[in-house]
DNA sequence: TGCTAAAATGAAAACGATTACAAGGTAATC
DNA sequence: GATTACCTTGTAATCGTTTTCATTTTAGCA
């Protein structure tokens, strides 16, 4: 059985096509009783407008594409969830384009900049290149980044230099005074700035209580648990070891509990431990972080989207969400027995 | 900048639209020379195809639907991601619809059952009423279920019971007699019978080895780690308590590891746990579990779409996926001191 | 009741593609 | 060289809407 058209319901309920469009968009021009007639007419066929047909007349799609990496990441399902409550009040529908290896970035790209198929464009959590920038801006398609950045496009990101000073802070306030800090490596080119920024916290925090940096007790090396491990155990090693460590993720956070399990260090009596992003298994090994605005992040950035999509791009650019502090159970004052 | 059209581009290169169209679809009945002069021109032009206007004379969408309960649940991102990886090859666009709660039902069933909105709709671990598959069938719209059932519908389901008896034939191997079972309520008419069906399994594994079932030994409760605990907790305080606990759901068995901790009860030595489902946190607390194929769902339930879009509803409609056995640490053979 | 102004309705032209059909051109055959 | 056949290309209808503009109807007022 072939769908309904609007044109049938014109014919049963006795009126032009114009009319029966008429009563189901806009809300004046219609008499009461031409109204109620084309109601049950459509009621009666169960009609439902095609929606590519009206797309193509309105020249307008309802569609925002979402490219984002890895599903797996927690981090990345948290903003997306954000994203959806956004349009959820909204008729916008959204296409998520998940990036999991290289070739891909070729598929999505083209369908990315072809106006037609969507309305805008969000990217969550990759890094985006000028020439991209530029086929973007050549068509007029509106984007907007969540946890990315580039000068002319708006933004939504997180203060990570702030993040950084809480967490050393609020070891500071614990009275810790000899505290670690453990990341990435800080100079990647790929990756953004955010760990560089976690770092330059932790610095500024030290040099506003006036404790001296000591080189020491800075480690850079590969993302991960293990890795994490490694570095915490050469700190643990010093002959004068830290009393805290500022974890620049929490992944790593639970590599250097990892660490003091190992070297039968208590946690957090010998050891004080913060992380970074309030991961799922955080709450778990009941380990104090910072915590990012994942799902506000998506939601600001959805709104965003559909803000720009309205009336066009407006100021300010970048939009920076504010972190948190979660205190659980590995941070306590130094044990100076 | 108005989007360029078929229009210019035939202009450009001074021939037909029809010309173009050929050129760009059909790969025959053209000539080299103007096959060139056509993609030549939309290169110039940076033209791309209006895909509302080839979907509307196409009468396809190339668009399918997904309707999930709450993209929180590590199980359901594990399903669309294999979802996603199906669809990545095909020209197909993913469009999820995230239920949270019951007025998102209302706004997505209109959706949905519009057939110029999406060629196919995917259904993943939710229930479907009798006049939701009469709709679908009425305006002829393919549907797959991914993890949840009907009788006349295509779906991707787990064999729950060779799971639960898997669990137990495990436990049984290892030497155990006295094996006790918990999970959620199993007479819940709004779930699934896939706790049914584990519990199903749990019996015919000991009827299979001869085993008497002790009704003592098997729990019900409202879902969740504290739950799961206390139920736990009367297992363990029984005059002749089990030697061996199978959990119909990895938090179940969480909360049975976290009431052992509270009695001072060795995991394996003097009790041994398995649970279900293999998520994340399985992996950081060493559990042994049954791991579900949720990704594989995903990927078979894509690919089912997709085909029954191209060639119709195939037999057979019931796709069963068969579930693995991951020994960690929580299992070992009863202590017999 | 008749006239005018306003409101409701209809006819038809878009939107940008695909494709059936017609027409034109080229090559092959005699 | 004329006829035919085939292959390429163009013309125009179509998909299902929205919306402008013209037309008809209704209502208001003297």
């Amino acid at each position: 059985m072939p769908p309904v058209t609007i044109k049938e319901v014109a014919k049963r309920a006795k009126v032009s096509i114009a009319t029966v469009s008429r009563v189901l968009n806009s809300s004046d021009k219609v008499t009461q009783g031409t109204r109620e007639k084309v109601l049950a007419a459509c009621k009666d066929l169960g009609y439902s407008p095609n929606v590519q047909a009206k797309r193509l007349k309105l020249g307008k799609t309802h569609t925002i594409m979402a490219v984002l990496p890895f599903l797996t990441l927690p981090s990345i399902i948290e903003r997306l969830r954000g994203v959806l409550e956004a349009f959820a009040a909204s008729e916008f529908d959204l296409i998520p384009f998940s990036v999991e290896n290289p070739q891909d970035r070729e598929i999505y790209l083209a369908s990315l900049s072809n106006r037609s198929r969507s309305d805008g464009v969000l990217i969550i959590s990759m890094p985006i290149t000028e020439s991209q920038v530029q086929r973007f801006q050549d068509i007029g398609m509106p984007v907007v980044l969540i946890d990315s950045h580039h000068r002319t496009l708006k933004r939504i990101i997180v203060d990570d230099i702030a993040g950084g000073k809480m967490a050393t802070d609020h070891l500071l306030e614990l009275g810790h005074e000899r505290i670690a800090f453990i990341s990435d490596h800080l100079d990647n080119p790929l990756q953004f700035s955010s760990m560089a920024d976690r770092f330059q916290g932790y610095r500024k925090a030290l040099e506003d209580k006036q404790v001296k940096f000591n080189p020491q007790y800075q480690k850079q090396g590969k993302h991960g648990r293990e890795e994490a491990k490694q570095m915490a155990l050469e700190l643990l090693n010093l002959s004068i070891p830290p009393t805290a460590i500022v974890a620049a993720s929490d992944t790593q956070a639970i590599g250097v509990l990892d660490a003091a399990r190992h070297m039968n260090i208590s946690v957090p009596r010998q050891l004080s431990v913060i992380g970074y992003d309030d991961i799922r298994d955080a709450d778990y090994v009941n380990l104090t972080t910072i915590k990012q605005p994942l799902y506000e992040s998506g939601l600001e950035g959805g709104k965003a989207i559909l803000q720009q999509i309205e009336n066009g791009l407006l100021e300010p650019l970048e939009i920076q969400l504010p972190v948190s502090l979660i205190i659980r159970g590995t941070t306590a004052a130094p044990n100076h027995g």
